[in-house]
DNA sequence: AGCACA
């Protein structure tokens, strides 16, 4: 008799099924080309690629029986062999009778990624930092956090899925950068899926979720009665009540800091409405006053113990003020409110940014909206002076020619003396990336495997 | 070149 295989594998004559299975496919076949190989034979319900250990094999499902047969016939006798960019590939009906999918929603690129944050002080992490974090790929729409038993989880909205697509490739897997969490914080590991969601609801910014694209929506008052969580710090500690206006007081200030290099650094985060400096004990202090307290979270958290310059010098400590709006007497070299579009202020000082206020002060008096707002790493300025600015005049000793080179290319997010520990570090960006957002004019967003 | 690992 002769019998069937003993070996159902092997056979040669496998029973029909609507479902294809192929062989021998080019590296990375598409479900495209998959759908294009079996088109004419019929409607294409379902493809799985990159099936098998090689990644080469894959299965094809017909709306019909009698169309999966058709391409087997037409092949079976065709003198030309199916192909795939050129390459044969080997059809035989699949010994199942439909592809099973295993895609979960978490498999479906979206722009909403969902993210848990692992670790021990995982609950520790603010959205704020979630927000620095994630901005480094794209404006970041929208963040709630939430707490389910998977642990603490937060779901991150950006504008499309490609944007979110490439921070997941980049962050999934990826620790925190330990410079933007307390010393005392357990390293915190971010795992990270799509989630099904394209739209969070956000009804107040407040302590677990916000809304970046309309700054003017309330503040939940759970968020400023300093009552709760929210004014924790990362270490726990209570922290002053938030303010739009920030005091930075300038440590090692070896360079000097002028009005407009404080512009430059506070406008990444946002119009800097007004600026005050003066002296206090001796050293320099400085307010700076956003039009929203948002904003100045925001350049609170990336900017505190940061450097203006390489080196350590003039490192910058910023708490919250008690002012709301800063009462600008006149424009000087020593405060300015930029709200005022009056051309005769314009004047710059003589020595530093001589070339540059005229532009800084284009965002005077524009109202902060979603639009216009650059998310912190992606935009605007926060680049250090031109070399030309910060020194070279005035009392600041000759500095190596190299200085400001160095200082153009760093990130000045990173404080310097974090940069060699990130790179033995946590997060593994790819080749010209640090571990934070750079600005966009010098960082194209990731898009791994691409040219 | 020979059937999916959720």
């Amino acid at each position: 008799m002769a019998s069937v295989s003993s070996q159902p594998q092997f056979r040669y004559t496998q029973p029909p099924s609507k479902v294809l299975h192929l062989r021998n496919l080019p590296w990375e076949c598409t479900e495209e080309e998959l759908i294009e190989l079996g088109k004419p034979f019929g409607k294409v319900v379902n493809t799985k690629c990159n099936v098998g250990a090689n990644r080469n094999q894959a299965f094809i499902e017909f709306a019909d029986l009698n169309q999966a047969i058709a391409m087997i016939s037409y092949y079976a006798s065709s003198s030309e062999p199916a192909q795939v960019r050129g390459k044969t590939v080997y059809l035989q009906y699949s010994n199942r009778q439909e592809i099973v999918n295993n895609k979960t929603t978490a498999d479906i690129a979206g722009n909403v990624l969902l993210v848990t944050i692992e670790g021990q002080d995982a609950r520790l992490v603010s959205i704020d930092v979630l927000h620095l974090v994630f901005s480094a790929f794209g404006f970041v729409h929208k963040i709630t956090t939430f707490e389910k038993t998977a642990g603490f989880q937060a779901l991150v909205q950006f504008s499309d899925s490609e944007t979110a697509t490439s921070a997941k490739n980049a962050l999934d897997g990826r620790i925190i950068p330990r410079y933007l969490l307390s010393d005392n914080v357990a390293p915190c590991t971010l795992k990270i899926t799509y989630s099904a969601h394209t739209d969070l609801s956000v009804k107040f910014q407040s302590h677990r979720s916000r809304d970046y694209t309309n700054p003017y929506l309330p503040v939940a008052p759970s968020a400023i009665d300093g009552s709760n969580q929210f004014s924790l710090g990362l270490d726990g500690k209570k922290l002053e009540p938030e303010s739009n206006v920030l005091l930075a007081s300038i440590e090692n200030m070896q360079y000097a800091v002028t009005l407009d290099v404080l512009h430059m650094v506070f406008s990444a985060f946002g119009p800097v409405q007004k600026i005050a400096m003066f002296d206090k004990n001796g050293a320099l202090q400085a307010l700076i006053q956003y039009p929203d307290v948002q904003t100045a979270i925001v350049a609170k958290e990336a900017l505190e113990g940061h450097c203006i310059y390489d080196g350590g010098f003039c490192k910058l400590h910023l708490s919250y003020s008690r002012h709301t709006d800063l009462s600008i007497k006149l424009n000087n070299d020593r405060s300015r409110d930029y709200t005022i579009a009056n051309p005769a202020m314009v004047t710059p000082q003589p020595s530093a940014l001589g070339q540059q206020p005229v532009q800084t002060m284009g965002q005077a008096g524009h109202q902060y909206n979603g639009t216009q707002y650059t998310a912190p790493g992606m935009g605007q300025p926060m680049m250090p002076p031109q070399p030309s600015a910060g020194w070279g005049t005035s009392a600041v000793p000759a500095v190596p020619q190299s200085m400001p080179v160095q200082m153009i290319n760093h990130n000045p997010y990173v404080p310097p003396a974090s940069m060699p520990q990130m790179s033995h570090g946590m997060m593994q960006m790819p080749p010209g990336q640090s571990g934070v957002p750079p600005p966009a004019s010098t960082m194209p967003y990731f898009r791994p495997n691409h040219m």
